[in-house]
DNA sequence: AGCACGCCGACT
DNA sequence: GTCGGCGTGCTC
């Protein structure tokens, strides 16, 4: 009879099931922490990772045994597990949920064998030479040069912030950082916001890498591609990992590298399951692999840069763009100063419309930016006041003209656009407001010339380009010069190379100085930056490139910076405001959501949940503050609220938080609240 | 969370 | 007579 120890196995046991979220396990033999095993919990059999090596514990008694132990893998290394227990216990999720749930998706299906196969597939892949001339490198501006050997001179664990403008070759900077580790044998990981969004980032890391193994990994790969891709990087094979958010857990053993490009990008905030920051989480492991971190944005998030002032991160800057191309002059409109009652002209202002005609007279494109999709966010009818709502939510349902329907924003929530107001029979019901929809329609009627040549105006949105392909066919046709007016959402701000555009107009984009979330100006400064970015890409274009935002607050600071470039002085006038107000990253967050059936059931919950807080918060560092409803209340029958809890210290925060979820796991269990579920979102984006 | 067991209505 | 509805209970 072989003596067997007692092994300790990460294992996926949601943290409400009243388990440990390490379970023990009888081995025959010690294994390595990190060894991937499958194990029988319940009558499920499970993937898990051994968390100890079951040395020393002789096992005794009626422990389960391993089912498996998928050796040819190697186990996860302790950076690795390091990284996890981290993203664990900051983020408030169980070790194994997390664990397990940051694997691929595929490496829970196979067995023993299966792995092995995969793993004998991919070695041999891997050892053939890869024939291939890599593109060399431009010989790099002087501000390049300047950051490249300021770049080069880090030597500590110190993050670098990239500040630069679009189009000022920060590209350039992350192809640098990485032939550097590359050469030094070590791996480079880059993450990115979204991978379809930024073909062109990884067609520059293919051209100039061509010849080294370079993996994608997104959620948008294949089952088996991602974990071909996975395995590569963690047993070393592959120099280069480009990827979104996720990849950030993929186990690399000679990380030399991070690099987050659009570091202010909200898509590194996971916003379900464990809510993780990417970029956060990059931070922390390059400092626990001893890999540089390169943090990149034309418009960073006050938290980096606020780190780049106290010189925690070293700042470095790219002023300006590459080829002496200049940035967009940025027009203000007054809408105050407008004609009322143009009709349709209301969408653009005349001199508006007079400048995107002389670009179209000119044969240049032009590109008018409105973040809402639908012709009219509500229809209305003026006799009883009825409006479109959804009777789901807590929304008004949008009118999309071209198929004549209602549809909810929220739940999906479609139908047929009534002839007639349902309430009181009128006929006459109205769109309020504007769309993009109807935006194009305005813009088409606008500048239809009198001479009769009409006006090529295309529409990119998420409905635009619902099927598949359809949005680099609608790309396509703007490349070709097949369009004069491209409209579009926030989806076409970002990263498309849109030569030949060189007028970028935002038509309203107001609502986001005075919302309630601290973070809109934040973002908003971002957008159009980023929108401005689209304008004048190309050198020949460049000179007379304009960006026009109509706006009914000309004065706004925001604006003023805007204007001149100016992301320092936005900053620091939002950082002044932050401060006094006590919010990031001058305060440290969390939001504790509850959703419910009825209001009350949530409402009791973060209640019941608000005076537990009192018996747990022994430095009085922490403070909750009362339940609030979401902006949007209820979606699909769900009410939801939201309950803040803000700190000046970190570390006080976090033990308040170690104390308080389990309690509210308790409470849950055992105190009768009729909550559909809750959450725990640690550094909230949006509140 | 899964996934079972378990006890009551409409079908081959 | 069974297939299947989702209520309740357990998982090292």
């Amino acid at each position: 009879m072989t003596a067997s120890v007692r092994l300790q196995v990460a294992v996926d046991t949601p943290q409400h099931a009243g388990l440990g979220d390490v379970l023990d396990y009888l081995s025959e033999q010690p294994l390595s922490p990190g060894t991937l095993v499958r194990v029988p919990l319940g009558r499920r059999e499970l993937l898990g990772i051994a968390w100890s090596d079951g040395a020393g514990e002789l096992a005794d008694s009626a422990l389960k045994p391993l089912t498996a132990v998928l050796g040819d893998l190697p186990p996860l290394d302790a950076a690795w597990r390091e990284l996890v227990t981290f993203a664990s216990g900051y983020y408030q999720r169980g070790l194994g949920e997390l664990a397990l749930s940051v694997l691929p998706p595929e490496l829970h299906k196979l067995d023993g064998s299966q792995i092995a196969l995969r793993l004998r597939k991919l070695h041999k892949a891997m050892a053939q030479p890869i024939e291939a001339r890599p593109d060399q490198p431009p010989e790099p501006s002087a501000e390049q040069a300047e950051v490249l050997a300021r770049l080069d001179a880090v030597t500590d664990a110190t993050p670098v912030l990239l500040h630069g403008v679009t189009g000022s070759g920060k590209t350039e900077v992350y192809l640098h950082a990485a032939a550097r580790t590359l050469a030094a044998g070590r791996q480079a990981l880059v993450l990115v916001p979204e991978i379809n969004l930024t073909p062109q980032l990884e067609a520059r890391f293919t051209a100039r890498f061509a010849g080294r193994r370079i993996v994608s990994l997104h959620s948008g790969m294949t089952p088996a591609q991602r974990l071909r891709g996975w395995l590569a990087a963690h047993l070393g094979l592959a120099d280069l990992v480009l990827g979104t958010r996720l990849a950030i857990f993929t186990p690399m053993p000679r990380l030399g590298l991070i690099v987050v490009d659009e570091e202010h990008d909200p898509s590194y905030k996971q916003q379900e399951g464990a809510r993780y920051s990417a970029r956060d989480l990059a931070v922390y492991r390059a400092r626990l692999q001893g890999a540089q971190v390169l943090l990149g944005s034309a418009t960073p998030s006050l938290e980096s840069w606020q780190r780049a002032n106290e010189g925690r991160y070293l700042r470095l800057t790219l002023p300006s763009r590459i080829g002496g191309a200049l940035l967009p002059r940025v027009r203000l409109v007054d809408m105050n100063q407008q004609p009322k009652d143009r009709g349709a002209g209301t969408a653009l202002s005349p001199p508006l419309v007079e400048a995107i005609r002389a670009r179209i007279a000119r044969g240049e494109q032009s590109l008018v930016f409105l973040n809402r999709r639908g012709y009219a966010p509500v229809l209305h009818c003026a006799d009883c006041g009825w409006k479109s709502g959804c009777p789901h939510c807590s929304a008004w349902r949008v009118f999309h003209k071209l198929d004549r329907t209602l549809r909810c924003h929220h739940c999906g929530f479609t139908e047929r656009v009534p002839r007639a107001c349902p309430e009181c029979g009128n006929l006459d019901i109205a769109p309020i407001g504007r769309g993009t929809e109807r935006l194009e329609e305005q813009i088409g009627m606008l500048l239809a010339s009198d001479g009769g040549s009409s006006v090529r105006v295309a529409r990119i949105d998420a409905d635009s380009t619902r099927l598949k392909g359809s949005l680099e066919a609608q790309l396509g046709a703007v490349h070709a010069g097949e369009v004069d007016v491209l409209v579009g959402t926030q989806m076409v701000t970002k990263g498309h190379d849109f030569r030949r555009i060189t007028l970028v107009a935002a038509v309203n984009p107001d609502s986001a100085l005075f919302s309630s979330d601290f973070r809109a100006p934040e973002r908003l400064f971002a957008l159009l930056m980023q929108a401005g970015g689209r304008a004048g890409r190309s050198a020949e274009h460049a000179q007379g490139a304009e960006m026009w935002v109509q706006t009914w607050h000309p004065q706004h600071p925001l604006y003023a910076a805007l204007r001149r470039h100016d992301f320092a002085a936005f900053a620091a006038d939002q950082l002044k405001e932050r401060e006094s107000a006590g919010l990031p990253p001058y305060a440290h967050l969390a939001m504790l959501r509850a959703d419910a059936r009825q209001v009350d059931a949530a409402q009791a919950f973060l209640d019941a949940a608000a005076a537990l807080a009192g018996g747990i918060d022994a430095s009085g560092m922490v403070s909750v503050y009362a339940p609030v409803p979401l902006p949007v209340a209820r979606v699909a029958g769900v009410e939801r609220m939201q309950m803040l809890v803000e700190s000046v210290s970190r570390p006080a925060l976090q033990r308040f938080l170690a104390a308080w979820v389990p309690a509210l796991h308790e409470l849950r269990r055992s105190g009768g609240h009729k909550v559909l579920r809750w959450a725990i979102d640690v550094d909230p984006l949006a509140i």
